[in-house]
Order: C-alpha cells, then structure tokens, then sequence
RNA sequence: GCGCGGGUGGCGAAAUGGUAGACGCGAAGGACUUAAAAUCCUUUUCGGGCAACCGAGUGCGGGUUCGAGUCCCGCCCCGCGCACCA
C-alpha cells in the first residue's frame, strides 16, 4: 500500500506524466478536494448558525473588487490566513461566521468595462461567476449564504439609505469647490485618490476644478476617530498610519491687523488669520505669505502691484497639482501691503506665494524665516529679513542663522520682548496666552483630515438619493422608495461636461418632486466606492431581511466584528471611512458600538523570486495552476509557510515541494497508523509540545512556525519509516485541519467519524506529557560557549558545576578563580573567570 | 524631508536578553532500483585541521550586561506610506 501510495504521488508531482486512474489509496488531492468540497456543500458544514449558534466568532475579511483578471494570489493569501483564524477558533468551540461578498462597483471596473467594451452590468456578473469558482477550490469555510455584491440593488439601497441617515444628521453637504478632477477618468477623485499629484488609477496628471459636490463631515468626526485609536486591539503601524493622516496640530490661531499708513487698520475684518504651531516664534515674523486663491488678496493687493499678482496668481490656478505640490523652487510676489505683527507693532510685508494651501489652516502664514526651512528659503530668495528669535544651547541672542533652526523642544527665546531667555518648551503656552490677552491669538487645534468628497461624476455605482426642485430645492428620496435603482443604459461612457452619464437618460434624469409633485430632477452623482465597503460587515449577518439593512437582534449579537484581516493599502481610507460611518450610525442610535473592529490585523504582501508580482512583468502567480498541479491544501499551506503571516514573503515555486512532501508524510502516517501496542512516550512528548505551539502560534498569526512546528513532528512521527500508532497521528488531522482542511476531513472520516473534522474540537496539550525529562544544558566561560552537557530537567547548580568542571574540553577554559556562576535552570550554566 | 517596516547561510526564513541559523528549498554523498523518479539515511554558516577542536560570524561603529540578532546611542542601505500641512 505504502508503495501504491508513492506511485501515486508521482503522478500529482508530474503533470507531464498523467496518473494511472484510480486503483491506490495514495494522497490525491484532486479528489479528495473535489469530494469534499461537494460533501461540505450538501451537508451546510460551513454555513453558520446566525440566530442559534453559541459562542459566536465573526471573522472578517476584507472584500475583493471581483477584476476580470481573476483571483490574485495576494486575495488567496488574505483569505487563507483569515480562514485559518476562523476554522481554528471553530474547532475551539465558537460558532465561527466568516463570509465574503464583492466590492464590485466603482471606477475600476467601469474602466475595465470600456476597455473591454462590455457593459458592466454583463461583465461583473461573469468576473463574479470566475472569482466563486476559484474561491470555491481554496476550501474556504465561506458562508456563502450571506454573501453580498455592492452592485445588487438589495445591497445598494441600504447604501442609500446610510447617505440619507448622513443627510438626515446635517453630515452630508454639497459645496462647491475645488477638487480633484482626472482628465482620463473624467472625474472628481478623492485626496485619497490622488497618490503624488496623479490618479491612483490611470496615473494621469490631475487638475484641479471647480464643481458642486458632495461631502460628508468626517472632519466633525477627527478627534474622536484619534482619540478612540488608543482603545482598538490594532496593528500599530495601522494605527500610526491612522494618526497621521488624522494630522492633529495643536497651535494658535493669530489675527494680524492690516497696516493702514503705517499703523493697525480699524476696520473690522482688515485684517489676516494665521494658524501657526509655533507661535512662541511670533516676534521673529517678518513677513507674511498668503495662498494665491486667498480672499484677502484683492483687497491687499496695490495698483503698482497689480499686474504682478494677477499673472501670479493666473500662473498658479492653471498649475496642475503635481508642480504645485511637489515643485520645491519658492516663488511668489508682493502684494503692495503690509500688516502689523502683534508682538512686535511693526509692519511687515504681505505676499502671495503658491507654497501656502489654502485647504489648510486659514490659508495664510505668519512666515518665521529664522526658525522654519520654508520660510528660510523663501525669505533668502526674495531677500527679506530673518531674525533668530530662538538660541540653542551656547549660542548668543545674535548668532547668525545659516539655515532655519527649527527645534521645538529645546533653546530659550532671544529677541522676543518680554520672554527673552524664556524655555522653548513651555513658550507656546505662554505666548498663546499674551496675544490672547492682547485680542490677538486663541488657541486652536487643526487637522489635516478633510471632509469626504463622494460624489462621483460617474455611471458605476449607486445613484446619490437626492432629487432638486427648482421650488423646494434639493430633497431626499423618500426611504420608501429607496433603492434609486441604476438604469441599464448602454452609453454610459463619461464625457468632458462634468455631468455624469446619467443626466443624459431623461426617462431616469426627470422625476417628479417628492414634496411638491412638480417636474424635478434626480442627482446624477453616484457615490464613491467606499461608501459601499464603509458599511458591508453590518450587512452580512443581516443578508436576507428585506425590510432593513441591519436587523437589531442579529447586529447585537455578531457585532462588532471579532476579527478584521486585510491588506495595509486600506489603513487609512476604508479603515477610517468604516469607522466613520460607525460612528455616525451609533449616534443616530442604530448600532451599540462606535468602533466596528476589535481587532484588526494587516497581512503582508507576496513577492515572487524576489521580485513584486505584475501583470506587465508576466510573473503573476495563477492560484488555478497551482491547485491544478499540487492541490488546493498545500497551495494554502505554502502561502502561509512562506514567510511571517503580517510580513508576507516570497514566493518561490520550487518551495511548494516541500509542503507538499508535508502533507504526503502526513497521509502515508495516517494510512500505516496501527492500534496495536502503545505509543512511543518520546514521541507522545514530541505531540504535546506541537499541540502547544500550534495552539500558542495560531492565534498569533504567527502561521509559518506552526507550520514548521507540525513538519518538525512528522519527521520525528515518521523516523526511519517507523511505523506510526494511531494516537501519535490522530490529533495531527486536527492541528493540521485549519490550513489544509481537505485532507484533514478525508483522513478524519478514515479514521472512522462521521462528522467533520471542525466540530472535533482541538487537541488537549497536556503539559505532563509534554515535559522533558533530561535537556541539554549550554556551559559558557566568560559568555563563550564551551560545551552543553545532557543533565536532569531540575540539576541544581551546584551538580551542574560539578559536571562541568568535570568535563576536560570545560574545565580547560577555566583558568584562575571563579568568581561568578550564573544559572538559568534547564538551560545555561555561565562561569565567569 | 517626515513617518512606519526591514537588513541573519546559496535561497525563503527561525530565535520570552541565555547553545544563532529551527522548519523548508536547493546542493553533495549514500541505501533501494537494471535504470531513473519517488522514498529513506547522512552532510550542508564561513575559515583552519585527519580529528578532537580552534577562530570568526546576524548591515557598519560605539555602549550597557556574566551574556546582545534581541536593549541604548550614532550611522549606512533597502521597501512602503505621506509629502511646501505652517
């Protein structure tokens, strides 16, 4: 039998070489995957328990954008590990929910669609169809059940739905400004969607445009979406990565007088706000820069210097936003007025210079050139006076600046009237407070975070709820007549108006006024893609209740989510949006909580021989060859033995072998197994200690090192091709069941149960069995290792010494008196000479 | 520039401050075979030595410690993210 089963395993690893058909008991993949894939299919193994199942476990993972191109090895990993967390807390006794659905609206798919030429409405159900095939031959326990598509109208109604409880809360608002408009896509993008001045899709430059737009108040929402950061059980580069695109500044907030014939203006609003972090530098402002699209600038602006700023300021609105971000080149013009410094009382020059944003702050600075590199630079270029209003440690009030010294924790102020010698440190606050009481500065904090832009001028994705009456002006769809259901049109390509397609379907575009009944029209934005992943884990217990979109009972009992796994490209968008939209919906009263995710953890990235995988590139791992060759359960193990679960890791194609080879070990160990006599005690110990490092390791995501731990033990299991006593192999078909479930069920059946694997339970780790009676103690002299003695578990020191000294290769390094023995019991015995 | 990761054999990688390189790939040798494949056994950080053994070794330079891949200080390199955010 033993040999019937290596012919057979020829055959999987050759595919040149086609298999004899069926006549060995060996390890086929093919099959057994095959078989018991159907077999969990009839019998519901991983359908869940929603209403009754005890100890419930939600283990999420992110959703995929179903792409024509098909499964990415990177979703299978993603998927693999989740699986694996879920299929083990299962076997821990939890009833485990681990569905999946598809993010499948949004431009990605659109742009396909074009390209292509198919209607996405034609299209994304057939990428859906090829992404459950595939998913389906990953053995994922997948309630597919509860499954959800953002495109379906029982999805995106509740998607409107959550717009319209935004509105309803005075968080939802249209505004008009500038925005992010790609000229390829022909749309708004988001500021997340613009990565270094172009379009994270199609990498065109992007410009900037003024239109009406909607945005939700995620900005109302900055501090507590911080603060609460501290209480998630999160990665914490996730975190981090959270704060800082949060940006919280604390500073002040400081009106500059307009000089008016040389003194301060008393004209109510002649005047300029600054927000500044560092206002305990306010006596060294000598100049002042304002954005060029900044209100105050055709007020301040002189007719000599006319001509000047208005081809400034023209220049500027036509730059794209690359050069205006990323061009470090200062340049800038005088605008003819000054204002007065409130610290100081004298006038100071007012500028306009592209380097000042109006989207942050006030849209103007007080420019400090001596203790900021912009403002250095700046004020080198044009000339302009720099003074040292701060001295490090051993300077003079008068040193001389070659650079900005712009150290915020140490030094004293110089210059600075009555804080001279003041401590940086605590100057903030004290100078915060002056100009307050002087009518000149508060205290402010401000955010990089801005308001979420969701419109899109678009097709693919749900039609923004809002109908406009030209008498009762913009009105909310009723909720009764949710879903606004996408029409089916077959021109849906954008064009350069601004204007999404939809406006050209008059049949749709034309409705009447919910309030009035008078002619109306319908919004023709579809929201962004986020806002259908900002909510979909509330959905998915709730799959099926038609008449909301998250039943109470049910979302008190699975959420929040236990676990959440996903790729760290979503750390800031989706995480945050996500729990935005929590937040929001917790205040309206629909949900318990306020944070969507307990725990969150972000996998790493696969790289193939070293190199990123791309489809340019032509290395692109294809999962369907991988199963097609070594089966579906060493695809998933070698995944995860690759490298660190959170790190990623390389994947290299000879490297499967080697888990492959596992997984035969394991399945000619089952079939040899025999009741007869009883289990070798070395290698019942070598059990117990796996079973404690799967059962440690698992939970840890730390999948590669169980993995290595189980390998190790089948090498001990199967020494010399000893033969195996079933004890010694039965519980390894339960440790090994969370990463290759297929021939865990198969080996489990054989081994005569009839149910599956996943309600066995674990194997229990006992600790006596486990323990080692002797071990190897390390004797270092000096810290250097000189020999390891195999002793007792519990040899005292005393007897360890003994031995040592005892030993010749030892005792030579020992030269002189002792002077100390240190001792770690078990494991090291130190001589110090 | 700022933030976050990371740098360990030929390669992927392991190591609560306590024997560096577990586990796997690859490579070399052996058993079995007419032969090959598969399987099993052995070796495999580098240098020296027949060997016992000796020396060196976790990006670089310092430090703390009986003992450092691990902790501290200062650098270098790679990856990712943000980027004129006042």
């Amino acid at each position: 039998m033993a040999q019937d089963a290596m012919c057979q395993r020829l055959t999987m690893t050759s595919p040149n070489n086609p298999a004899p058909s069926g006549d060995s008991g060996g390890y086929d993949p093919a099959a057994i995957e095959s078989k018991w894939q159907d077999r969990w299919s009839t019998r519901g193994t991983n359908k869940t328990d929603i209403e009754g199942g005890e100890r419930p476990f939600y283990a999420l993972m992110m959703f995929p954008y179903p792409s024509a191109e098909g499964l990415h090895v990177g979703n299978l990993f993603a998927f693999t590990g989740n699986d694996i967390y879920g299929r083990f807390h299962r076997q821990q006794g939890h009833t485990v929910f681990e569905p999946l659905g598809y993010d499948a609206f949004g431009i990605h798919s659109e742009n396909h669609a074009l390209k292509v030429g198919i209607h996405p409405m034609r299209l994304i159900p057939s990428n859906i169809a090829n992404f459950r095939r595939q998913l389906e031959r990953a053995g994922l326990m997948v309630d597919w059940s509860r499954s959800v598509d953002t495109t379906s109208p029982d999805y995106y109604r509740w998607t409107q739905w959550v717009f319209l409880q935004l509105l309803k809360r005075g968080l939802a608002y249209k505004k008009k400004g500038a925005v992010n408009w790609c000229p390829n896509d022909k749309t708004v993008l988001a500021n997340e969607q613009v990565i270094g001045g172009r379009c994270e899709r199609c990498d065109a430059l992007v410009e900037q445009r003024f239109l009406e737009q909607w945005f939700f108040r995620i900005s109302d929402y900055a501090e507590r979406l911080l603060t609460n950061l501290e209480t998630l059980d999160w990665s914490e580069t996730t975190k981090t990565a959270q704060r800082n695109w949060i940006g919280r500044s604390d500073g002040a907030r400081v009106t500059f007088k307009v000089a008016r014939n040389g003194v301060a203006s008393t004209v109510e609003g002649d005047e300029i706000t600054v927000f500044t972090t560092r206002p305990d530098t306010i006596f060294g402002a000598t100049y002042m820069v304002l954005a060029p699209e900044h209100p105050m600038v055709d007020v301040l602006t002189t007719a000599a210097e006319q001509e000047k700023v208005t081809a400034y300021r023209d220049a500027t609105s036509r730059q794209d936003l690359v050069s205006r971000k990323t061009n470090k080149e200062k340049t800038g013009v005088f605008t003819g007025s000054y204002a007065i410094n409130p610290a100081t009382h004298q006038p100071i020059p007012v500028w306009i210079a592209d380097y000042v944003l109006m989207e942050y702050g006030t849209g103007a600075i007080m420019a400090v050139p001596g203790h900021d590199e912009r403002d250095f630079e700046f004020a080198q270029v044009f000339g302009l006076p720099i003074v040292r209003v701060v001295a490090a440690e051993g300077e003079g009030a008068d040193a001389p600046l070659d650079a900005a010294y712009s150290d915020d924790a140490n030094g004293r102020l110089v210059n600075s009237g009555p804080f001279e010698d003041l401590p940086v440190a605590g100057a903030r606050q004290a100078v915060t407070t002056w100009l307050a009481e002087h009518g000149a500065a508060q205290a402010v904090t401000n955010y990089r975070l801005h308001d979420w832009c969701i419109s899109r001028q678009r097709y693919w994705g749900p039609p923004i709820p809002v109908i406009y009456c030209d008498t009762c002006g913009p009105q909310p769809v009723p909720e009764s007549d949710l879903p606004v259901v996408l029409p089916d049109i077959p021109d849906f390509r954008p064009d350069d108006s601004g204007v999404s397609p939809l406006a050209r379907h008059a049949e749709w575009y034309h409705v009447p006024c919910p309030n009035c009944g008078e002619q109306g029209r319908r919004e023709t934005d579809v929201s962004d893609t986020f806002l259908d992943s900002g909510w979909y884990f509330l959905r998915y217990p709730s799959v099926g209740h038609d008449t909301e979109p998250f039943d109470a009972e049910l979302t008190r009992k699975w959420l929040p989510v236990n676990s959440y796994i996903g790729g760290n490209e979503h750390a800031v968008l989706h995480l945050l949006y996500a729990r935005f939209i929590t937040m929001v919906l917790h205040d309206m009263g629909y949900l318990h909580f306020e944070e969507p995710f307990t725990r969150f953890r972000a996998h790493g990235l696969i790289i193939r021989e070293g190199a990123k995988m791309s489809k340019s590139k032509g290395n692109v791992v294809n999962p369907d060859a991988f199963i097609d060759q070594w089966g579906a359960d060493s695809f998933r193990t070698y995944l995860m033995f690759l490298g660190p679960y959170e790190e990623g890791g390389d994947f290299r194609d000879a490297g499967i072998s080697g888990v492959r080879r596992f997984l035969d070990r394991l399945w000619l160990a089952a079939e040899l197994a025999t009741t007869e006599g009883a289990p070798d005690q070395g290698v019942l110990r070598k059990l117990h200690q796996t079973i404690a490092k799967v059962t440690n390791d698992v939970p840890r995501l730390s999948y590669n090192t169980a993995i290595a731990a189980m390998m190790e033990y089948m090498n001990v299991l199967r020494k010399g091709e000893r033969t195996p006593h079933r004890d010694e192999v039965v519980p390894v078909i339960q440790l090994v069941a969370p990463f290759a479930p297929h021939i865990a069920e198969e080996l489990w059946e054989r081994a005569g149960h009839s149910a599956s694997v996943f309600d066995s339970g674990w194997p229990t780790f006992d600790a006596d069995l486990a323990r080692e009676d002797e071990v190897q103690l390390a004797v270092q002299v000096n810290g250097k290792l000189r020999g390891t003695l195999t002793v007792a578990r519990d040899i005292t020191q005393e007897a360890a010494l003994e031995l040592a000294l005892a030993d010749p290769s030892i005792a030579k390094h020992v030269t002189g008196t002792i002077r100390k023995v240190i001792f770690v019991p078990g494991r090291l015995l130190n001589i110090v000479v």
